[in-house]
Order: C-alpha cells, then structure tokens, then sequence
DNA sequence: CGATCTTGTTTCAAATACTGAAACTTAATC
DNA sequence: GATTAAGTTTCAGTATTTGAAACAAGATCG
C-alpha cells in the first residue's frame, strides 16, 4: 500500500511502523506487529517505544498492547481545520443539504485514496471522525474519479498506480484503461457518476472542486436505485455545480493550499 | 509547551517541528517557522520535507507556504476509533442528550490537557473535528478537574507541572495549592463542578469515567448562569452518574487501554 | 517443581544517518 | 544592474541508529 513513502529515513521508518498498528484497527500486542513488520526485533521495539513517548501510541501495560495515541487527534484537529475544505465549506453544505436532502459528501485526495472530510445524513446530521477521516478507493467512486478526472498527466499516472482494481461489484473498473476511458468523459462532461460501482445499489454524481485547474476536492451526492434512477442524478447538476463553485470561490478566498 | 516530549531522537524532533507549523494555525512560509524554531535552517528545512513527504505536512508552491497534511486526519480516524471513548459511548450520549437536554462533552486527558473527543449540543448535535480534538486546560474545567481528582500521586504531580493556571476569569484557580484543595473535595463527592472558572456565565458538572480506579475520561453537562442557578446542577447528579457508569462498563468490556 | 518455550527488553560495536556552518542559487527590491 | 532577502544544497565531523545476540520474565509443560 505505502510504496514510495518510506525514503525517509528514521522518522518515515517510525511512520511505516506507526502505519502498521494503525492497519489492526484494535490494541496489538508487540509481537503481533513484529510478524508484519520489515524491521528486526529490536528496532521495531524502539520505534515503538518512541511513538509512545511521543504520544502518537498508546500504552496499556495490563494487555501489554499498543493502539493510536491521543496526540493524532490533536494534530488532526489542527490539520483539518487548517487544511481541510471543510471548515469553508460548512455553509454550503448546509444549504445544499437542505435543498437536495440527500447524502451529501465532501471528499479530498491523499495518497491516491478518497479521504472523506465533511458528510451530510439524514440520520445524524454529522458524525465526527467516524465518518471523517475514512478513506475509500478512488477509482470506483463518484468523488475518486472526478478528482482523477481533473489531475495533469503526471499527477494522474502516479494516482493510477496506486489503485486496486478490486472488483466490488460486477460494474467496477477492472483496470486503469477502461477507467481512462471514462475519466475522458468526465472531463468532457465535468460531472462523474457512481453507477454501483462500489457498493450495490448505490449511486452518486459527483463534481471536483478546482483551484487554478488542479482538483482540491470534491462534493458528490449520493442515493439509492431504489429511490433513484441514474437519470434522476442529473436533476442535482445545478445545486451540486452551484456548490462546487461557492467552495472554490471560499478557498481562492482563503488562499487554500493546492495539492 | 512541550517541555518532556522531545528527547527521542530524529523522530521527536521531527514531531515538535510539526508541532511547531500546527501552532500556527494557518499556511506559513519556511521563515516564519525558522523563527521559532531552535533548529538552524538546514536542519529544520530536513524536517519540513521530510514531514511533506509523509503527507504529514502539505506544501503549498504558489504561496511557497507549509500546512498541516491530511495523513494526519487519516491516523487520527484510526485513533478515534479504536482509542477513544467516543465510539462506545455514542448511545449513551443520545440517551443522556434526550434526557438533560444540555450541551454534554466526553473528554480524555492528553498531556495534561483536556482532550475533547465527543459533544451534543442543541444547534449541531455532532460537530466534526471542529469540536473533536479540540483542546482544553484541565486546571479550569468540569472535565479537566474530575480526571485529575482520581489521578494518583506521581501523574498527578507531572499533570500539575503542566497546568498554566492562566486566570482566564476571577474564579479560576491561580495556583497548583489551591486547585489540589479542590481536588480532594471532588474526590470526596464523587463530582466536578466548574463555576465559572474557564468563561463567565458558563457552569457545568462533571464525573470521570473510571476503569481500575484510573480515569480514562470525564463526562460533563453543561449550562449558563443565566438558565441555571450552582444548585441546579446537582439535579443532573443521577442521569450523570448513571451514564458514566454505561460507559465504565462498555470501556471495560471493550477491553479499552487505560491511560 | 524444575525444565522448556514464548515473549519482551537490553546491550554494544559497527554502520549509518543526522547535523549545521557555509557556500550557493533564486527571486525580489531598489 | 546592484543589493538584499529567502530558500536550497554541500560536506566532513559527529551523534544516532542499527540489529545480532545475550538476557530477563513469564507462561506452559512434563
């Protein structure tokens, strides 16, 4: 997953190892993480024992096990409302929420994945980090390929590389040449689609955000064929595109950081 | 600030580095970092590249201008998730929301601070990041002070160390002797009141959540001078309680790292 | 109950990566 | 076009990191 990441010397080797209990997703004993990591024994111990210090692990000496520190959310807050379009984007969302009622999501791209940062339900208007900070892949969702969509060659070859191509569903992108193809599309169009190509039975339109040509999110609204059909997601072209703009112009604005 | 935190080699000067671009808040340029930075330039200009290149940091070449990255808020989903009291204590939270019908904050202890991790409130029943990882003093909140009433002995002399006791109004503790007088009375009643002492007119009552006889959290209710008289809060005594009890026992049966 | 195995921690010399003054390159300003 | 400021690279000296191996501390077993 982390190919060109770890070039870095000690603090990216401690990241790699930071990364590894973070992929457990609950509390790891050391020896769990020592089977899945590249380095030996003792220095696995000391990155350990260094991130704990550091407050980016955390220690329980009863189960004698490791699990995410305290710390990250706190550098994440600082991130999120720094460099994240969520916090301009709040009002616009609201307001498009209350036009369309449906889902709404506002995603950015980070190592060639979706990272969710702002969502609008039904259910519970907004939930915290269990919803924001996800991750999802790009090549099989609405706001994935917008923003790959708009990417210059470069960006995009590097982004390709990093896609899975698992097959989700029967409609998924099997490989990057048949997702080129629609990327040109998209381009064409400047709206893309989530034809269930991630989950069955879902679907979006989705539109990337741009500042100076380059994407710097995306917003999508989402729905279900069962409520739906994928003609329908084009009556939400207007308050999504009006949206779209309304952040691009709060981060120009805001002299938002490109990616 | 960070006064213990950096005697861990590449890896935590690196962190305080980044610490040192969150503080600011917004986008800034090498030199501004340079300035209150202890590093010589070659050294600190390493560090900045190498956290952009960790996705740590995000840089910005139009503005040439240093942000934070959103590797960040992707780790800190992780840790919100499996380190946090958030996830375990949702329904509880709804359940004592519908019944008090107050603004409610769950928060964990993160270097002496108050970390707050979850929130209702009447207006945006759940706001993301804005509201989760922000930070808080511990001297002069309901939370703050319930968690440090049950610490022991040696954390809570390096958690005092690390109080300002800023007078932010005239009812804020000014020193380390007067607080710990508090302290033993909360011990001995079991709850935490703040009177005004982080922001007039603002009052709340607290408990910590206790796993092992250590707290892993605290729980507060709070209200304004204006709606609600001291006395009242102990009305909310019971429904409190009984909420922090929920989630003592979720956090123990999800075998939850204790601090 | 002592032996054996498993898991976690420490040691230490060799290898490596980090350090930071200084030189250099750009870009901005006068 | 000269001057200053801001950012980037170089390089030898040095401090840190590295990891095999030895060690400790529990568990498990015969």
């Amino acid at each position: 997953m982390n190919i060109a990441r770890d070039n870095d010397g000690t603090v990216g080797k401690a990241l790699s190892a930071l990364e590894l209990v973070a992929a457990f997703e609950r509390p790891v004993r050391f020896s769990e993480v020592l089977e899945h990591s590249p380095y030996p024994k003792a220095t696995l111990y000391r990155f350990l024992q260094t991130l704990t210090n550091q407050g980016l692990l955390q220690y329980d000496p009863d189960q004698s096990a490791y699990s995410m520190g305290m710390r990250l959310v706190r550098l994440a807050h600082a991130a999120w409302r720094q460099s994240s379009l969520a916090p301009i984007s709040r009002d616009v969302l609201d307001a498009l929420y209350a036009q369309v009622g449906q889902t709404i999501h506002l995603a950015q791209m980070d190592a060639g994945q979706v990272l969710y940062v702002e969502k609008r339900t039904a259910i519970r208007p907004v939930e915290m980090f269990s919803q924001a900070g996800k991750v999802g892949p790009a090549y099989c969702t609405g706001v994935g390929k917008a923003m790959l969509a708009s990417l210059d060659e470069v960006n995009l070859e590097a982004a390709l590389q990093k896609q899975a191509f698992y097959q989700h569903t029967q409609f998924t992108h099997a490989d990057a040449e048949s997702l080129k193809t629609e990327l040109s599309q998209i381009q064409a169009q400047g709206f893309s689609y989530d034809r269930e190509e991630h989950e069955t039975g879902i679907i979006c339109i989705a539109k990337a955000i741009l500042l100076k040509g380059r994407p710097i999110g995306a917003l999508s609204i989402t729905t279900t064929t069962a409520r739906h059909s994928f003609d329908d997601l084009n009556e939400w072209k207007q308050p999504l595109t009006q949206a779209v703009e309304q952040i691009a112009q709060a981060a120009k604005d805001w002299q938002f950081p490109t990616l």
